[in-house]
DNA sequence: GCCAACGTTGGC
DNA sequence: GCCAACGTTGGC
């Protein structure tokens, strides 16, 4: 049995919000659109079912993670590379050789409050996250165990 | 609105 | 293969 894994998923609520993701038929929602072949290999060669998400809300007030959804659905073809109507069509994706991918989530849990990007900044036990690192904008990061066990300690007031 | 930190593109 | 130009991300 595989370790399990812990991810950060960034979204912009305005384009779509944790609320958005618990308002989905099982709460269950294609995260499609990845288009960072680093991103990318996380899809593919480490996400399992069962990881646990961190889901992050950028470019908002406040900047937090604000919920915890997980895997539950492995890599597969993002179709939306393949359709020149959407917007993040790639015609260098075929069906025969899909150059993206993407997971199914499920929400699982609103945080209590909010864990804002300012208190993540300010806690020791924190300062390894990749979110707080200069320069790293990966719409999806790993998270360590320690990181986890922290974050949602705050989230949940336990 | 600014700008640092990238990733991508395309000429050479 | 190099690198300048350009586009995007995302906090401030």
């Amino acid at each position: 049995m595989a370790e399990r894994r812990y991810w950060l998923f960034k979204s912009e609520p305005t384009a779509y919000s944790f609320a958005d993701l618990m308002a989905e038929t099982d709460r269950t929602a294609e995260w499609d659109g990845v288009r960072n072949y680093q991103v990318r290999n996380f899809m593919r060669d480490d996400m399992k079912v069962g990881d646990g998400i961190l889901f992050y809300h950028s470019s908002s007030n406040p900047l937090a993670v604000v919920g915890v959804a997980r895997i539950v659905g492995e890599s597969y073809p993002d179709a939306t590379a393949f359709d020149p109507a959407e917007k993040h069509y790639d015609p260098k994706s075929k069906p025969e050789n899909p150059a993206w991918l993407m997971v199914d989530i499920q929400g699982e849990r609103e945080f209590d409050r909010p864990v804002t990007l300012q208190e993540i900044k300010e806690n020791p036990k924190l300062e390894t996250m990749l979110l707080v690192k200069r320069g790293m904008r990966l719409s999806i990061q790993p998270v360590t165990q320690e990181e986890w066990d922290e974050v949602i300690s705050l989230g949940t007031g336990g």
